[in-house]
DNA sequence: CGGCAAACCTGCGAGC
DNA sequence: TGCTCGCAGGTTTGCC
């Protein structure tokens, strides 16, 4: 479920239920994730009032008023449930608890467990080795055609593999790499260091754009929900080639390609991505 | 350094 | 009905 319009979407959803609030209980069933929870998980959240719910590539980050900040990592199939009344029983794969001074509850569900929590001093999170040396939001301001120019200059690795690159762009994954490409006109095959110049330009727009649009549009829902509230997000409506292979390109109707790169599935048009 | 496979996990759909 | 296989939105590790 979560690139970054999929994580922003539980941001926004979480937000106006913890921002400001203290968790009063907090309910860890089980060790480990991906990795072990830090030492002392469920004292150290205990008590705490969360001052801002923030995100970062595809982390959310909560401020603690202890000083540290909670980060949550999505994994694959990470979901956040709130429950603003009576919570119904634990369902299989609910791993963290929350309940909030306003009575809110709030799950953590992971059926893979490739998701990961952690605490780490705020003044410290930048050292974090998971956000360590991460590149810039794709829609910020510091992410622009002329970022990306110097990024791709000089990378032997695939246009693909560039931009699925967190040091490079921060938050994008399969599905919107793919989508970029394709708006872009650019085969995922293209050794990066070969887009430049006005396709360069004209990528960095595509990322920008469906970033943008992925976001308004609630991210992306495949199998699992991801709205917080349960709602599905609705942007796989609009995927151009994501999990389209074999059918028509909305463009030139050729058949949509499926290949693999770095063990992942590509789609593309091989007509119109050049 | 690059490239690639495997690892971490469970669930689901397809095919037999 | 039930089995096996392949596949899945992410990231790290280890090997050549």
């Amino acid at each position: 479920m979560p690139e970054l319009p999929e994580v922003e979407t539980v941001r926004r959803g979480l937000e106006p239920h913890l921002e400001g609030s203290v968790l009063q209980q907090v309910r860890c069933f089980r060790e480990n994730l991906r990795k072990p929870f830090p030492d002392d998980f469920v004292t150290r959240l205990q008590g705490q009032r969360i001052g801002s719910v923030n995100r970062q590539a595809k982390f959310l980050l909560l401020g603690l008023s202890s000083g540290e900040t909670l980060i949550s990592h999505l994994g694959m199939s990470g979901k956040y449930r709130i429950f603003t009344s009576e919570p119904p029983a634990l369902e299989k794969h609910d791993h963290v608890e929350w309940v909030t001074d306003k009575g809110v509850t709030i799950r953590y569900n992971d059926p893979r467990r490739f998701g990961l929590m952690d605490l780490i001093e705020t003044t410290r999170l930048d050292d974090h080795p998971m956000l360590k040396g991460l590149g810039p939001e794709p829609n910020g301001n510091f992410f622009g055609p002329d970022y990306l120019k110097a990024a791709l200059k000089g990378r032997g690795c695939t246009i693909k593999d560039a931009l699925m690159n967190q040091k490079i762009v921060a938050g994008l994954g399969n599905i919107y790499v793919c989508e970029a490409l394709y708006r872009a006109g650019i085969s995922p095959k293209k050794k990066a260091s070969t887009i430049k110049g006005e396709r360069a330009d004209r990528l960095a727009g595509a990322i920008r754009e469906v970033i943008n649009e992925a976001i308004e549009s609630g991210g992306s829902s495949l199998k699992d929900y991801v709205q917080t509230n349960g709602e599905m997000g609705y942007f796989q409506h609009a995927f151009q080639v994501y999990g389209r292979a074999g059918e028509p390109c909305f463009g030139c109707r050729s058949p949509i390609r499926r290949i693999v790169q770095a063990g992942r599935s590509t789609f593309y048009c091989a007509k119109e991505q050049r």
